[in-house]
DNA sequence: AGATGATCCTGTATGC
DNA sequence: TGCATACAGGATCATC
């Protein structure tokens, strides 16, 4: 579930929670959270301190000392969430309000109202949890259990994120890196998008409202792309992108940041989950088919 | 090489 | 109400 705007906001959310807390120790329930044994897993991040959180694509990256590195990959239904000391408050949410994206019913997460923990997370599908020095807990959490964690040592080991695309934020993700990705390929243009070898983070949401922002059918072939669709599609992918980074990312019902704090996005997306409404632009019903296996919506109108 | 389909899981929504 | 089926924000692997 979680694309980039989730992930990142995940990460902004915790980044000063978690900055320079030591890991006390790790419990990981149950073998499919990592390939590591977990007996090895827990005793590598055991008395770490954490010195940065980042993220590369879908991926978020702990910095710990010793130039360890965790990567955790939410994949569908996975959330990581802090759970304060007893008897603290969480801290307060990040970003303030979700500009417009409340309605007056949801309006006590806009006005600071907190619950007292992270609320929905059921222990048995907490795999993984972090205690952290001074009483904190960090909590993996992921009902269908496709999440994954990886640890390894900066500049001696592979990250699990080698082979990843450029950021699609970045400088690196240029019309012409993206056409050249694109050409020759008959794949449809969707499906290029969504493999992370083309662009790290645009999934199965963000690929269709960024194709309906260029005006360009999923289906197409994705070698077919003029130089000016390129970039039409270049542009696109960053505009909703950020847009959806500022509204703090789409939650249909799982995702919450890291303090337990649902998106804002999902009242500004144009298409996705949107089929039988009217067009934006064009008034024409939204479709939803099927393309490369994965719900897709459109407007059969503005996007041939 | 590159594309497609099955698969990993559980929960929820829909239809009969 | 009960039951069966489809589907879900991701990614990998086997197969064609």
């Amino acid at each position: 579930m979680p694309e980039l705007p989730e992930v990142e906001t995940v990460r902004r959310s915790l980044a000063p929670v978690l900055a320079g807390a030591r890991i006390e120790d790790v419990a990981v329930r149950g073998r499919h959270v990592t390939d590591e044994p977990p007996e090895v897993f827990r005793a590598r991040l055991r008395g770490r301190r954490i010195e940065g959180l980042g993220r590369r694509g879908k991926f978020l990256v702990f910095r710990l000392d010793g130039r360890l590195r965790l990567a955790l990959h939410l994949r569908m239904t996975g959330r990581l969430v802090y759970e304060p000391p007893e008897g603290e408050r969480l801290p307060p949410p990040v970003g303030g309000a979700t500009p417009g994206a409340l309605s007056a019913g949801e309006g006590r997460l806009a006005v600071g109202w907190r619950p007292e923990a992270p609320f929905d997370l059921r222990p048995e599908h907490t795999h993984l949890e972090f205690r952290l020095a001074g009483g904190g807990r960090l909590l993996f959490h992921d009902m269908r259990k496709f999440g994954r964690a990886w640890t390894w040592v900066a500049g001696r080991t592979r990250p699990p994120y080698a082979g990843l695309g450029p950021e699609p934020l970045g400088r690196a993700f240029t019309a012409d890196r993206l056409g050249r990705s694109l050409a020759g390929r008959r794949a449809p243009v969707k499906a290029v998008l969504l493999d992370q070898r083309t662009v790290a983070g645009v999934g199965n949401i963000y690929a269709d409202e960024a194709l309906w922002l260029a005006g360009i059918h999923p289906s197409r072939p994705a070698g077919s792309l003029g130089p000016d669709e390129v970039r039409r599609l270049r542009r696109a992918i960053r505009l909703v992108l950020r847009r959806a980074v500022r509204g703090r990312g789409t939650t249909f019902r799982d995702y919450r940041d890291g303090l337990g704090e649902p998106g804002g996005f999902a009242a500004h997306l144009r298409v996705y989950g949107r089929a039988g409404s009217p067009c934006p632009r064009c008034g024409t019903p939204i479709a939803k088919t099927k393309v490369a296996q994965r719900g897709t919506h459109l407007c059969p109108r503005c996007q041939r």
